[in-house]
DNA sequence: CGTCTATTTGAGGTCCGTCAATAGTCGTGG
DNA sequence: CCACGACTATTGACGGACCTCAAATAGACG
């Protein structure tokens, strides 16, 4: 199981792409090294994406699902009127496509916000080596039973939560997350417009930035433009209460 | 493949629990008949439910997902500071407790709003049967994919949509559910009170109360208490324009 | 440095929530 | 069968949170 001829197979792939999500996957699956070969040799490494590229569309058939390896990307939904409803921030190490599984074509866009680049797996790769692989089967149940209840999280914020505790919310999540990948979790850059902020809060822009200068001016944060820097996190946790 | 000893097994199972909606996964997976008693084996048919018992709690551990039998549940999230949202009604067929995959505990509370029966099967069951059966894991797979494509939709309803709206999808999703389980789609009981119903949807009760009114008195459908009749469908449709 | 877009800030309007009273529904028991 | 109480639903008047419209400012980018 730790032949040395296969452990530096692995390494070898490590050096490709380190930080692959996918190969966090097979980390944390405790794959064998043979297991980890097998899987690793179905990733497509680091595809690039620019602003406002697609990695893929509603209407599109589902053929990969994409691990984000560097960047942001936004995922959003669209009635047939046009309206947007942006359903989420994918950042490293996030999957995205798992919408597309029912049907075998995607409900939404997904779109790079940053320069970005995303590892992709074939769907049928995967459910394939998944059958064969219970761990690695588990951490895919994992992966899209974490988006079902992130998903009901959202509709708990969109359908009874007021302004103020949506954009808190939405900057304790995202400072989680930023610490969660070795980031600094009070100081970050928000890649996304207030426009995308709000539409993914279920408010509008000018609602974001008036709460934004609210707790800039309260001495929460600190705003500028895009910048913000969570000057008093025990009162910011505060105003939603007990955390869900 | 269908010697007849096992065929009458098949049989058996179906006169046990007619319609039951996880032999209606072996048949929509095209499972063999051996495959077949494989899965229907580790179905624990038609638990009994009454009005306000629970299916499962929030912050207990998982230990099976649950097809809807007959009835009606309700399933919904909480914060710290007891408010609720409920996420969603399952009706005969539809799968409930996914939520919990990701943690291994129940991050909802379902409960029965009328005399309800469900089949369970022990989620370490169905991973180790979906591993060896590809077309049933596909099926689960797809299912779990219908559930996030379902929660992008809600999303999109309570972030991007006015209550006219919001209620004209839910009558109009409900009855296209009643429809699709044989039951007359223009004429259907309300087994939610107009709180829950305002709940879901992001609104209050007297909002729902006050567009279901408005409905009636513009001839759109009739409303006697929780009885609903559509009485025209294309100016309903025509309110959410083009459809999602 | 100029153009363009994004953000901030203000004033006023609207949709829906809040509060409150009325009416309907259902089950129970006289 | 009707009376009663508890609950649910309807309807109205009013208020508030957020939206809309608009202008000013700041930032981004060639």
């Amino acid at each position: 199981m730790n032949r040395p001829g296969m452990v530096s197979a692995v390494d070898r792939l490590l050096e490709d792409c380190p930080d692959c999500g996918f190969l966090g996957w097979a980390r944390h699956a405790s794959l064998s090294a043979g297991e980890t070969m097998r899987f690793a040799n179905r990733i497509e490494h680091r595809r690039p994406r620019l602003p406002r590229e697609f990695v893929h569309r509603a209407g599109t058939a589902l053929t990969s699902l994409y691990v984000i390896h560097s960047g942001f990307l936004r995922t959003s939904v669209t009635d047939g009127n046009g309206r947007e409803q942006i359903t989420g921030f994918a950042m490293p190490g996030d999957l995205v496509g798992m919408e597309a599984i029912a049907t075998g074509r995607h409900q939404c866009n997904t779109i790079a916000i940053e320069p970005s680049s995303i590892c992709g797996m074939r769907f049928a790769d995967l459910e394939q080596l998944s059958a064969g692989m219970p761990a690695l089967q588990q951490h895919f149940h994992r992966t899209m039973g974490a988006e079902i209840a992130r998903d009901h999280g959202m509709m708990l914020l969109l359908g009874a939560m007021r302004a103020e505790e949506r954009v808190t919310l939405f900057l304790l999540h995202l400072s989680r997350r930023f610490a969660a990948r070795g980031r600094p979790g009070t100081r970050f850059h928000l890649p996304m417009s207030r426009h995308e902020i709000g539409n993914y809060l279920g408010l509008k822009l000018e609602t974001v930035s008036r709460v934004f200068s609210q707790f800039h001016d309260s001495g929460l944060i600190a705003v500028r433009s895009k910048n913000i820097e969570i000057l008093d996190m025990a009162r910011l946790q505060a105003l939603i209460g007990k955390q869900l």
